[in-house]
DNA sequence: GTATTGAAACTTTTT
DNA sequence: GTTTCAATAC
């Protein structure tokens, strides 16, 4: 019983202990959430004698399932594999598995990542041939997704538009779109979280049944569910209200995805008689860091509030470093790096944070020049790879032909002679007669396909019944290896090994087979369709094996949850970050904010910030200034280097070294319409003379007078819109004055 | 039916 | 600057 409570501070054990009733765990970061969940766990196991299989432990991602899962297994053997584990995603499709034949789906259903459904949406609007302008495929999905994440049906979502042209438009596509989902049997992400909804609405027995499932149901990182997450944790929980949710509002991030801060907000309110414990104690950071942090974080208005502090030493400032250009803001956290790790530090111990996944090109650049190792977390998932996409898409066809969008991506790769013309006389055939493409397949002479055409589907279809047969005799990774080289798509990679292209791909499809048997040992049931959903269902965070010494990239977003010795976050520029469309709506500016939060609490001893004064975006230079959520940090807590290092007017005003000009600089420099208080072209000649004016030469230190506060010694300079500077008074004012404003005295 | 070329979109973040 | 899609030529 001790060893339960052990190493907790009084919150933390009162969140252990309380089992029973509605419990709201607020967790600041590094506020120990991950151990008291298991400590929750182990708990309910030994003193309150529960079975695992009447947990419930419901994630963000697979990776904290499986860490979790690891970490209770130490504790406490081998009844923690028993626990119910696993994101809403994965547990829900593992249900939906079970109970798809009631929608008209059967178990053998494919889930369509964005990637996929996106392409299904093309292919609707196409078909539906919807041309306006203002219509995107990417608006499309998001409307969709908006509509499923509020319960909105097609039938719904049409008399929430009645009168709106384009609206009604949309609404159209949805419905092909939905009826072409259930056509291919597939569901998408967000399918496979209001489905489980739909079951418990039209039968009550399932409904029951899931409430009888589990006792205790434990959510981490609640403040990133939305609508249908809750409405799933508030059906299942009903008969026992066992519902303990862990999460910080000020750790909110997924907005954009629906993800709903009232369920947070508003909990105690739906689940009357709830416990609120917070945890406010940080274990991670340094108290310069978690000071930065806060300060930060209390610039927003929608939050509870809760202060966080620690014991840890205060620390090092936070720095902040304003690079000439990205490709030398890169240089910079590279150079770092390398002297870290020549001082000792492992390569590990730091991450790189970014905004957009665009941002990592140059950062691996730096790297691979000063030759360290780095992985890279996110962009193109492998998964998401094309060759492996392809091998995905055989697969798929083999478990579910239904699945017309695997079909088709496959049906002529590598080209075996069924093109264009081939395939739509197919599409045609299978419409008029309402089959499904694959088993048009069994008649091409009648979709009206001649001589070779009809051989060559006549091969490809006697080709997937011979894989189709062999995949019941074989293992998993036979089977895979079977697909590879019966469908001649690995040689058709390997007849030019010549490319360096064709060789990565190979290696890509090398790998994959390795997956498959890596799946195969860790899994007692080894089926292709379990295998076909693990992937679908993982995320780039989930494979990330952090054994190697390696530097982390990734985003901010996938960062939630991680922490590091070491932490950079990269691009604090605005309109990147804070991203430009952000900075119109207060929402959006303060969940932006929330993600910086986020990423300077992932740092224990070190955060560096950087930036640049200009940028390639779409392929063309972008002068950019700090990002304004620098001025929300206190100025105590910074150290601020590189352009922004401020030890005398001349480094004020061309604060760089002369190595770090560069030649397009010197051309088109940024610089000067940051600096100089007016940068439109009327007033030029002005600013010119400004730049040369006595009041640019106030160095830190110096002694200046003001019109109104009178004379006042120089602190420090301050970047904002134009040069400025704080300023400390006679009579221990502190401000901030514009540097025009401002006297220099002897 | 296939390969090459050119335009167009693209960068928010992910289950 | 890169990737993806459609049109064009072979």
């Amino acid at each position: 019983m001790t060893h339960l409570l052990e190493n907790l501070n009084p919150p933390q054990r009162e969140a252990v202990l309380t089992t029973e009733g509605p419990l709201l765990i607020f967790a600041g970061a590094g506020s120990g959430k991950t151990r008291v969940l298991i400590r929750k766990i182990a708990y309910l196991l030994e003193q309150k004698k529960t079975v695992p299989e009447r947990i419930l432990a419901v994630t963000f991602t697979n990776k904290a399932a499986g860490e979790m899962r690891i970490r209770l297994n130490n504790m406490l053997g081998s009844k923690a594999d028993r626990v119910t584990m696993g994101t809403f995603h994965s547990i829900n499709a593992r249900f939906l598995r079970k109970e798809a034949h009631r929608l008209g789906y059967t178990r053998d259903f494919t889930i369509y990542d964005s990637d996929d459904s996106l392409q299904l949406i093309r292919a609707v609007m196409n078909d539906l041939t919807i041309n306006a302008a203002s219509l995107t495929h990417h608006g499309m999905k998001y409307f969709i997704s908006d509509c499923k994440q509020n319960m909105l049906l097609p039938h719904e979502a049409k008399i929430e538009v009645r009168g709106d042209f384009l609206g009604e438009k949309k609404v159209q596509i949805y419905h092909a779109y939905q009826q072409r989902l259930k056509n291919n049997n597939a569901m998408d992400f967000d399918d496979l979280l209001i489905m489980p909804l739909f079951l418990f609405k039209q039968f009550p027995d399932v409904l029951t049944f899931m409430q009888y499932r589990w006792d205790y149901i434990l959510v981490d990182e609640y403040q990133d569910t939305n609508r249908a997450q809750f409405l799933f944790l508030q059906a299942i929980s009903e008969r026992h209200h066992n519902i303990c949710v862990v999460g910080d509002d000020d750790q909110s991030i997924y907005g954009w995805r629906g993800a709903d801060i009232r369920n947070i907000l508003e909990f105690e309110q739906t689940f009357p008689n709830a416990t609120v414990i917070k945890l406010e104690q940080n274990y991670r950071s340094t108290g310069m860091i978690l000071k930065a942090a806060s300060a930060l974080v209390k610039k927003n208005k929608n939050r509870k509030d809760k202060t966080l502090w620690t014991k840890s030493e205060e620390g090092e400032k936070i720095i902040f470093h304003q690079a000439s250009s990205d490709h030398d803001e890169a240089n910079y956290i590279a150079k770092m790096i390398k002297e870290n790790y020549l001082k000792g530090f492992h390569y590990r111990d730091h991450a790189i944070l970014y905004r957009t996944n665009a941002q990592s090109r140059q950062l691996e650049e730096a790297l691979i020049n000063r030759q360290i190792r780095y992985i890279i977390v996110g962009g193109t998932r492998f998964y998401d790879r094309k060759e492996i996409k392809d091998i995905l898409a055989y697969l798929r066809v083999l478990v579910n032909p239904k699945d017309q969008l695997s079909l088709k991506r496959i049906i002529n790769s590598p080209a075996r002679g069924i093109g264009k013309t081939s395939l739509e006389r197919l599409e045609h055939f299978a419409n008029e007669t309402h089959r499904t493409l694959w088993e048009a397949l069994q008649y091409p002479d009648e979709a009206g396909l001649k001589g070779v055409s009809a051989h060559h589907v006549k091969n490809f279809l006697s080709m997937m019944l011979a894989l189709k047969e062999r995949l019941n005799l074989l293992t998993l990774t036979d089977g895979v290896i079977e697909v590879l080289e019966k469908t001649g798509y690995k040689s058709a990679y390997e007849m030019d090994n010549a490319s360096k292209e064709n060789e990565e791909r190979l290696k890509n499809l090398e790998e994959f087979v390795n997956s498959a048997s890596e799946f195969e040992q860790n899994n007692e049931e080894a089926t292709l369709e379990n295998f076909l959903q693990d992937i679908s269902l993982l995320t780039d965070i989930d494979q990330w094996e952090d054994a190697a010494d390696a530097v982390v990239l990734m985003t901010l977003h996938s960062a939630k949850g991680l922490e590091f010795p070491i932490v950079f976050i990269s691009g604090l520029e605005d309109g990147l970050f804070p991203l430009e469309r952000a900075k119109k709506n207060d929402d959006e500016l303060e969940e932006e904010r929330r993600l910086f939060y986020v990423g300077i609490t992932r740092a224990m001893k070190r955060c560096i910030l950087t930036c640049a004064r200009q940028r390639r975006r779409y392929g063309n230079w972008m002068p950019s200034l700090p990002s304004s959520f620098i001025d929300d940090i206190p100025l105590e807590c910074l150290k601020k280097t590189g352009f922004t290092k401020k030890t005398s007017s001349n480094d004020f005003l061309f604060g760089f070294n002369e190595s770090e000009i560069t030649p397009t600089f010197r051309h088109r420099s940024p610089q000067m319409s940051w600096n100089s208080a007016s940068s439109s072209k009327r007033e030029t000649k002005k600013g010119i003379s400004l730049q040369l004016s006595p009041s640019q030469k106030i160095c830190v230190g110096d002694c200046v007078m003001h019109k109104i506060f009178g004379k006042g010694k120089v602190l420090e300079a301050v970047h904002s819109s134009q040069p400025a500077f704080r300023v400390a008074f006679q009579g221990g004012v502190v401000k901030i004055i514009a540097a025009k404003f401002l006297q220099l005295l002897e």
